[in-house]
DNA sequence: CTTGACTCCGTACTTGGGTACGGAGGCTAG
DNA sequence: CTAGCCTCCGTACCCAAGTACGGAGTCAAG
């Protein structure tokens, strides 16, 4: 028997201790092992497989709520386990692609901004300041 | 005068009428006259223009946070200002441009693993599911 | 003057993934 | 037996950018 306690568990996995105990409240985690009359948790090496599995899923930008999913689904065999995983995945790829157009698209924008930036402030004044219109000075409002 | 009332305004700037409130509450938008005694707002063509701003902003990637920031350095003259728009500018692209090549990397982890995922469903049982390990069937807990 | 749409206000809630706190109790080496 | 670290627990807090709520007040049209 292991006898890991959190502590040790989170250093293997590394994480912290209080995800551990986070994903635990989630449901992720298995309760682990305690003595009776609440002691010390000690786990064992499916804890720190899952945790790793979770890592592994983060990294490909799976959220809690779809590893929480997903391991439901796992209790339901392996065709449903799996076919769920790719589809996920899928979706995640997708959006992966999407948000990558969509800051593609703000980075040129911002280049073209800072473009015009240099270039018209050789003429004359900041156009971007103009733009605000002419009674900002301290026009805003009381900040808190 | 034009009379807006802050639904019009929302109509107007394409936001949500709680938007402008909450702007106005953080001292972005100026607070607008208001007949005494507490009667409705009503804005004027600065409000709108701010309000595009804001949201012209935000399309390159600024925060509210940024958004006010600049707004102050704006009543301490066009050199400060231009400067600091600049400056943020070029810390967004920077910031755009890390994010790209992390989410591009996550993209080709993604179709790795789905690759992965096609091949080896055709030889056997699913290797995801068989890295959890050999207790995964409702062993996780009761969830609330 | 009434109706109905609009606006007022403060406060609390949302999402995601944890972090922080703090006093009490458990565990272990010496 | 005791020092000292570790762990227990619930609860509250963090970030951003709003959204939601609900009862009361206001405004313009008819």
């Amino acid at each position: 028997m292991q006898r890991r306690t959190i502590g040790r568990l989170a250093r293997e996995a590394g994480v912290g201790v209080e995800t551990i105990r986070f994903y635990e409240r989630r449901g992720i985690i298995p309760r682990p092992a305690r003595p009776l009359e609440g002691g010390y948790r000690h786990y064992d090496d499916e804890a720190l497989r899952i945790l790793k599995y979770v890592r592994l899923a983060q990294g490909l930008g799976f959220t809690l709520k779809d590893v929480e999913q997903l391991l439901d689904r796992a209790s339901q065999g392996q065709g449903a386990f799996c076919g769920a995983v790719r589809e996920v995945a899928e979706a995640k790829l997708g959006g992966a692609r999407a948000e990558i157009a969509a800051l593609t698209e703000q980075a040129e924008r911002l280049e073209t901004f800072l473009a015009a930036c240099r270039t018209r402030s050789l003429h004359g004044p900041c156009p971007v300041l103009a733009e605000l219109g002419p009674h900002l000075g301290g026009h805003h409002g009381v900040r808190a």
